[in-house]
DNA sequence: CGATATCCGTCAAAATTTGTCGTATATTGC
DNA sequence: GCAATATACGACAAATTTTGACGGATATCG
């Protein structure tokens, strides 16, 4: 498959959100338009209904996604009235694979190099080191993009 | 998900018994041992069933990727008694990308960028621009990688 | 012609992803 | 204290994808 899940691209839409959120709040344009809805003063904590609304993610799957970003410590989150989630990193500090790490199933690039998932061919199986090599690859492949490198284009 | 399917794993046994078997066919030894059965003269061209025993892949889907490896001119299909596949290429020449084109559902990092899936939300998308770089970023990785330098570690 | 092996369409089982629901917990404003 | 709001989390159903199996057609060779 080798597919990023919807999880990690709502979450890659989210964080553009509090990117471009972040430049306004210094005084530069966003890349894209944010139609900040009424004339209320801008707020840098977002609630998690409010980033659905924008990103037209369903509420139920991004506001899981929100959790999890908050629980990497990527989003910092206010609970209560006028609550939600701010930055709280610089995003040219988080990787892909972060993300990954923190969204997909699994950041391996086979089943079998899940370490739960004993292969019961495993001691058969003659490309366990091939595998294993290009695994590593693919991770510090992945390790060396920063969103913010990938956001800001 | 983010994984290699079990063809393309399975792909990469087979290509890994064919890239030894050119070994032994040089006067060179293999990473692995052969075990071949019987004291038959070895035989460049080995049929799905025998890769499908050596591999103990399921001899079906093993088949069937045998045959796409064969339609993308990686292999070369002899039929008959005796027939079976031979090496049509160079692992040098022949990159992941490749291997996952043939092999995997997409190669492509999300399902929106699929020409074919006319994601709904694509005109309000804020990530477009960003998923589609990132995704070009993937694609030139696993071009810059060929099997030979995987399967011969 | 018969034995063997590649080819190919279809389909069911299994696994994974995606989305939904219900509820608990924490904070703020009154 | 209490109601309103928002995050946190477990469990579960629907949808999609992967994996594997079956049946039969086509090609080659002795
Ligand atoms: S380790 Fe599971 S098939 Fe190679
Ligand atoms: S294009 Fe489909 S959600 Fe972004």
């Amino acid at each position: 498959m080798n597919k990023l899940s919807k999880k990690t691209e709502y979450a890659l839409m989210a964080l553009k959100l509090f990117s471009d959120i972040d430049l306004v709040s210094k005084g530069l344009k966003p890349h894209s338009d944010l139609h900040l809805n009424s004339n209320a003063p801008l707020q840098m904590t977002v609630s998690a209904q409010d980033i659905a609304d924008r990103t037209h993610a369903p509420y139920e799957v991004i506001a899981r996604v929100l959790q999890v970003l908050s629980s990497r410590g990527i989003l910092k989150a206010e609970y209560g009235l006028f609550g939600g989630y701010q930055l709280a990193k610089n995003l040219n500090e988080v990787t892909v694979h972060e993300l990954m790490d923190a969204l997909e199933s699994s950041t391996d690039l086979t089943k079998c190099l899940n370490s739960e998932n004993d292969c019961d061919l495993s001691s058969k199986c003659t490309i366990v080191s091939p595998i294993t090599q290009l695994n590593t690859k693919v991770q510090n492949f992945y390790k060396s993009i920063s969103l913010q490198e990938v956001l800001h284009v």
